[in-house]
DNA sequence: CGGGCGTCAAGAGCGATGCTCTCTTTTGCT
DNA sequence: AGCAAAAGAGAGCATCGCTCTTGACGCCCG
């Protein structure tokens, strides 16, 4: 409880200042942001920036994981505003949520969901920021079947053991109770609501679709659908 | 017919050379790659690179062309090897040969499918060669129709009218006879088979899923089923 | 067959990058 | 009030993309 010192809270302002410099950079000029561009904007020499962040990969890093964090809480504050029992409209406030947060915030987007930049590798301290979203998404589905409002669907392609295993530990850790099958189909909604905000915003359906947000809500309606979320 | 000049000939190869071995840079540097680091390997000046493209980007832009053709002519390849009325065979090998070529090459599918370089227009060279798998995947659809062996899905979300008209544009142009709902689920398919790829290759699902082709078949299947591909 | 032209590689150089090191100044705690 | 820690400034290193100039080589045509 002990106040923060004079030292550390100016630090921690200039420290936030500096990552909302750079993140106004990242929009402009994407992942190779230049350190001594970020010092110019600040009044600074760029060996000063040093003091705050040991390297370009440590700010890159840092501004990551503010990004998972960021669209994470967005996720979240979207589907708490929905009752926990109309799980389709949790589902839509989600997905909504992802690609609201993206097309408002496209550099940090990428910088998260992009190609990875050659020979840097994630730390862990991003990982858990990073599964806030997705773990968002399932949750609907878990509480679904807490509330008896939701099973495992029936048809369609049976679920390979060997995924089915890799499920079922997720199913221990995490969401007891769930189906493998229907954690698996969240999943694939998942990796479906990446792919779409991915293929709009990384401009492989330029001069092909120009309703965007109706081809959106389509493909999120069909995965509604394809979960099995009463309608 | 005549026979190019021994300096073209020469010109050509050492072009490909180039190419060769910026792939290679590729490959380990990511986008990112360094035109002194490539002249370097072929026992070069830098400079001498500019009279083969007038700049990095140009490179960049070439590679970016050559991989579309690439991963295309797989893609085209691993289609024809199939019996045309075996559909679901057809689709089954489009989608192993986009994972397996992005396997194969991560690097150069991280290019053409990852986040856009800022300030990187994709010049209109691109288009041509980069709609070729996508066609592929389509032409599956167009086929069976042709042949009476698909019809549009029925149940399901409607399609929302202004993605209809985009989709109608596309049937006129290049699917003439293709219901637009199914249209519209072959490219469903196409995002889905993208997200997936990406999210295997970018390492979204890392610590998550192990049995990666057996997850990866899983998801073929559901959109093979969800378009109703004939078993 | 030889001169001239076009192409090519090389080199130097410019502005910029990430990062390190040293030095000076500021600043907050005791 | 004084001191030690922290912060900023500056120079410098290696590297980058790119430009311009300078020789040298090879090809084509008279």
């Amino acid at each position: 409880m002990s106040a923060p010192s004079i030292r550390a809270r100016v630090r921690a302002e200039l420290t936030d200042e500096i990552k909302a410099v750079a993140r106004r950079h990242l929009a402009t000029d994407g992942a190779n942001l230049s350190l001594r561009a970020v010092a110019r904007d600040m009044g600074m020499v760029s060996s000063a920036l040093y003091r705050y962040f040991p390297s370009r990969d440590d700010l890159l890093t840092t501004l990551i994981i503010d990004a998972y964090d960021a669209i994470g809480a967005a996720v979240e504050a979207a589907d708490a505003r929905v009752d926990r029992t109309d799980l389709r409209g949790r589902w839509y406030a989600v997905w909504h949520a992802v690609r609201d947060w993206a097309l408002a915030n496209p550099a940090e987007y990428a910088l998260i969901y992009g190609s990875p930049v050659p020979g840097y590798a994630a730390p862990q301290d991003t990982i858990g920021p990073a599964i806030r979203t997705p773990v968002t998404l399932v949750r609907i589905l878990a509480d679904g079947v807490a509330a008896g409002l939701l099973t495992a669907p029936g048809g369609g392609a049976a679920l390979p053991e060997p995924v089915r295993a890799d499920v079922a530990r997720l199913v221990d850790s995490d969401f007891p109770g769930v189906p493998a099958e229907l954690l698996t189909l969240g999943m694939v909604g998942w990796i479906h609501l990446f792919g779409a905000v991915s293929f709009e915003l990384f401009g492989q359906l330029n001069n092909v679709i120009f309703a965007r947000r109706e081809a959106f809500q389509y493909q999120m309606e069909l995965m509604a659908d394809l979960i099995g979320l009463p309608a």
